[in-house]
DNA sequence: TAACGTAATGTTGGATCCAATCAACGGTCG
DNA sequence: CGACCGTTGATTGGATCCAACATTACGTTA
């Protein structure tokens, strides 16, 4: 930990500057991903993505190998980059996952949560409150969750747990879409932040996992809707 | 699913031949990070192991790319890649994960677990028994577990399942010089094997719990014993 | 007509070259 | 004597060029 300083403002506000060229393509295409303006199956040309960000095809190869590991996009030898699908199943599996790791880190984190998270996620639940955008949404959402968990240590399991919260973000339009966004279980989060700050580990989990549960089943709906609206 | 075909067994014999350069230097810099032949912390030079390799340095950076997102392998922009460092801490961090996964797994994985897997399973615990190498030994622990896992569906699931289980290798030599490796557990594959046949996920997963937390308790004490000794 | 073989084209994978950045060293000034 | 500053060497990041592969279309042949 470096020690507090004035300076800090400048360097936390200079971040956002990307130090090379395939960060800033990586940033750019995960973003554009997850926010839905990329759908899946879209190819994507090395050439014509070099082009319009203003780079050469090298940083573009880097990034989309960094997708790759990430499930981003799906990169075949010799025939290109396509940008992972989504399907019921994947939604599926991502919330196997999600099930599996965020009561891991609540559990990890609750003992160890101080003032400062708390007051943070009680601001992102009020963020959320009076958000209009559903791109934010997702952002304001990951936040909030990842503040209840940020006292569990274990960095690899926080990376993780962010990686499928932003993978889950690719969905989160359907889900605004099928239960109406007017709350996105607001009051669920409020009540794992009540549980949260009591220190009733249990209790919050408890909330966490039906959270999840509630989420999966009304993608699943979705997908069901929407299959048979197809066929 | 592609139909089933005598000349399905040409193919899979053939596919350990690389595709592409960059797959075989990521190949066999992650066998050699995981089997510990490079140590943590050593810096890993892009011309040097081009040159061993005996291929050009863009492989080299491509590869680490994606190692750098399975966490093997730390990048610092313009200063280059090092191993990651193992330490007490990451191998918590490790179990925490493996210890959120593995049940999860294996619960979905049990009530569709047909014979197939259970005689794989049955003669990798016979193999394991036999081994004397401790890398292979790491090999045929993670084709075990995988093989319980293997029905789970959820292709993402299984692959983080099997990454962390991977990774897990870079500290196996330390828990079999730890707790002798006469048996490395093997009761405990016996009996997750045995409740896995009879269908009963609840008692398989409670063998799993125990066996990860042992695992973790076992490094954790040569951790602690280390550093101990060091001081 | 259908299947095979071949050529053309576009795209990616790999090699080489150049520029930007970082670390270390040495000199200078306080 | 210590801290700051420019320079040098080494290494990575980025651009361009060439080769290998995959797909498509076309022509040939049974």
């Amino acid at each position: 930990m470096s020690p507090a300083s004035p300076l800090d403002s400048l360097t936390t506000a200079a971040t956002p500057r990307w130090r090379t060229a395939t960060e800033f393509v990586e940033a750019t295409l995960k973003a554009a991903i997850l926010e839905g303006r990329l759908p899946g199956g879209m190819p994507l040309r090395q050439e014509e993505l070099a082009e319009r960000l203003g780079v050469s095809r090298m940083p573009v190869r880097e990034a989309l190998r960094q997708l790759e590991a990430q499930a981003l996009v799906e990169v075949l030898p010799h025939r290109g980059a396509v940008v992972a699908e989504i399907s019921a199943a994947d939604a599926a599996d991502l919330f196997a996952i999600r099930r599996a790791l965020e009561p891991a880190a609540l559990r990890l984190s609750i003992p160890n949560l101080g003032e400062a998270q708390r007051g943070q996620a009680a601001a992102l639940i009020a963020a959320m409150d009076v958000e209009p955008d559903p791109g934010r949404m997702g952002l304001l959402n990951r936040q909030f969750h990842m503040a209840l968990y940020a006292a569990a240590g274990h960095p690899r399991l926080l990376v993780l747990t962010e990686q499928h919260l932003a993978a889950f973000d690719r969905y989160l339009r359907f889900h605004l879409a099928a239960q109406g966004r007017e709350r996105m279980a607001q009051q669920d989060h409020r009540a794992m932040l009540e549980a949260a700050a009591q220190g009733d580990a249990e209790a919050a989990v408890t909330v966490l996992e039906g959270h999840i549960d509630q989420a999966a089943e009304a993608i699943a709906r979705f997908f069901a809707a929407r299959a048979a609206q197809r066929c």
